[in-house]
DNA sequence: CTCTTAATCAACCAAACAGTTGATCAACGT
DNA sequence: ACGTTGATCAACTGTTTGGTTGATTAAGAG
């Protein structure tokens, strides 16, 4: 069993499986609650198989967990495993705005953030 | 010109583009400041060229955009586009979470976290 | 004009992936 | 025991991707 918790392979699934529409209506859908494989295939025009691999795609790199109830193996969303995504993405973009920050301060804000963006790329590179 | 904002091939592109960890490594890098190629390809044991399909990746994202200076074209990380990002996960996220705690609320919560995950999975299928 | 640097394009290889069909397994209900 | 339903496994196909090498464009510097 893995206990990696945030490394570089888990983050490589958890943004690999959201990088699929049927993945991602997957997760609209369990968001709403927990669903077995069959409910999950009807409203896609792809067979159960298809389905029940993206669910373990979907479930090996953590984003959901499966329980047993008879024959039934609903799959149920992992609220944290989705926290841990934005955190990492967060992590970055904040500090990329940050740094947007200092330099409007920096040049006296007097213009607009369409231009900013063009304006002040080759200023960065100088006071980095 | 494509014009999708936030349609279904952006998301694709968008997250497919973060399942890697090379490319995660450029957003991080760029987080500190916009770079050109050559210096995002030092770090990482990889040509150049393959950086530069990487930034091809994350460009064709909409993660980051490139302007000119003489020779050099600085790559710059758009912190707009990981927002974005963040926030379609958590339109998701919020919604199980809230239903997670109404279930909270109806169970009377004498129950850990983890038991609980287990614990619910069968019963929330009836209120659905 | 020539040389160097930055970056891209083109062709190619190996690996990984999505989706299909067909067979198999497990847990029920009758 | 039998049939049914939920779900997985196995093998196959077509497509995509990551990375390499080699040639090529673009912009300066001498």
């Amino acid at each position: 069993m893995e206990h990696d918790a945030l490394g570089s392979d888990t983050l490589d699934r958890a943004f690999m499986a959201l990088a699929d529409p049927v993945r991602r209506a997957i997760v609209a859908r369990l968001s709403r609650g927990d669903a077995t494989v069959n409910e999950l295939a009807e409203p896609f025009a792809i067979t159960k198989q298809a389905v029940s691999k993206h669910i373990q795609v979907l479930e090996h790199a953590g984003l959901v967990t499966r329980s047993r109830d008879a024959q039934r193996r609903p799959v149920h969303l992992d609220a944290a495993a989705l926290e841990r995504l934005t955190a990492w993405i967060d992590q970055y973009r904040l500090i990329a705005e940050s740094r947007f920050r200092q330099l409007d301060e920096l040049l006296g804000a007097g213009i607009s953030h369409q231009e900013h963006e063009n304006t002040t790329a080759k200023k960065k590179e100088e006071l980095t």
